[in-house]
DNA sequence: CATTCCCGCCAAACG
DNA sequence: CGTTTGGCGGGAATG
């Protein structure tokens, strides 16, 4: 077996017309369809990685960037080694619910002491993964009091994509903000507050890669901020309020009511939160990003006028039963280009057909979720 | 030219 | 030690 073919350069023959090389066609997006259309079914439970490397046809190192966003968002939970346990799109609302009420956690105090707090050096702070279950971490601090070991602090968790992806939509689930560039974000995501230099090149990278998952799966989507022509993008999917009655889980839990309530006046000088909330904090002040209150200000529920009417999520069509000719208009998504090109080699037409059943797929989990009024859009 | 972002080297993190 | 994970950045493809 040879290894991979390479790059592009120049086809050499080598049979078959000729293979333009797409670079659409190796997208982590079209990949992440793929993988999602490829697991979405009802017997899956566990994912292999070399089964869904070879499945999928693309290289080890592609799942592990794939799986790590997935996971991020709750569709998936790693089982062990080589294994994911699929968890499904029901599992979606649930972990975006925590991840929101992490990020109003991590802002919200703005109980300061002193005014003085040069919050610099050693970020103590280990972002605890939360999740309900799964997690034996030991207080294992076996730290040898004194003795060197000054660089090097994180495990390397703290730079992994999926904690990237995390924080990402963070910023979108409990900021004003609705639309990011990926330039702001990785400014304000950034871990560190001097070395602006690559670091930040690199960061846009990992978030080229987040945001074009995210893209495929319709959480996010890419536009064209109003004033500057700078591309940003814009949430998508849904949003959570944090508590509500409807009595239902366990553990009373009720009332954070006052989370970070106070008010957005309180011009107090930050304290020291995450590292990247920190930079964040600073930014919002200079700019005029606030934080999002659950309250029930202006319930401006989506403009029913552009494409994304109820669905924050929804591909195509949709809206109804019946109506299977969606009568040009809304661009809706791009099955089309997609579809226009799958997979270079291997005929793989099947894809077409999983791609119905991801749809149908999200649509019933959609409605689903839409009738038990648990959650609510917001833009 | 600038933006997007794929590829895969190679080093941590496990067994 | 081998294997699994996955940072990280070059530089090609695209706009």
């Amino acid at each position: 077996m040879d290894l991979v073919p390479k790059h592009a350069g120049a086809a050499t023959e080598s049979g078959s017309k000729d293979i333009p090389y797409c670079r659409k066609q190796k997208s982590l997006g079209l990949l992440c369809s793929n993988f999602l259309s490829l697991y979405d079914h009802d017997g899956v439970e566990s994912i292999g990685l070399d089964d869904a490397a070879s499945k999928l046809g693309v290289e080890r190192r592609r799942i592990y960037d794939i799986v790590n966003v997935l996971e991020s968002v709750g569709i998936l939970t790693r089982k062990a080694k080589n294994r994911y346990t699929w968890k499904g799109f029901g599992a979606i609302p649930k972990a975006l619910e925590n991840l929101k009420r992490e990020g109003l956690r991590d802002i919200g105090p703005a109980a300061d002491t002193s005014c003085s707090e040069k919050i610099s050096g050693p970020q103590i702070s280990d972002d605890e993964e939360d999740e309900m279950c799964s997690d034996m971490n030991s207080l294992s601090q076996n730290d040898r009091s004194d003795s060197s070991s000054l660089l090097k602090r994180d495990s390397r968790k703290e730079k992994s994509l999926g904690l990237l992806t995390q924080n990402f939509v963070k910023l979108f689930l409990c900021t004003d903000m609705d639309m990011i560039s990926l330039d702001d974000a990785a400014k304000l995501l950034l871990g560190d507050g001097k070395h602006t230099s690559m670091t930040t090149r690199t960061k846009v990278r990992r978030l080229y890669d987040i945001a074009n998952v995210l893209s495929s799966m319709k959480f996010i989507e890419k536009t064209h901020h109003p004033e500057t022509r700078k591309p940003a993008f814009r949430w998508l999917g849904l949003t959570v309020k944090p508590d509500n009655s409807t009595a239902d889980s366990l553990i009373a839990s009720d009332s954070k009511k006052r989370i970070f309530g106070t008010d957005l006046t309180n011009a107090t000088t930050t304290k020291r939160l995450r590292m990247d909330e920190d930079r964040f904090k600073i930014l919002k002040a200079h700019n005029q990003v606030q934080v999002k209150h659950e309250n029930e200000n202006e319930d401006e529920t989506i403009t029913a006028g552009k494409s994304y009417q109820f669905g924050p999520f929804a591909p195509a069509n949709v809206p109804k039963v019946g109506d299977s000719h969606d009568g040009e208009g809304k661009e809706a998504v791009d099955w089309e280009s997609l579809s226009a090109s799958y997979r270079p080699q291997y005929h793989n037409q099947a894809l077409k057909d999983l791609f119905s059943h991801f749809v149908e797929a999200w649509q019933s989990w959609y409605s689903e979720v839409a009738g038990k009024g648990r959650m609510k859009l917001m833009s």
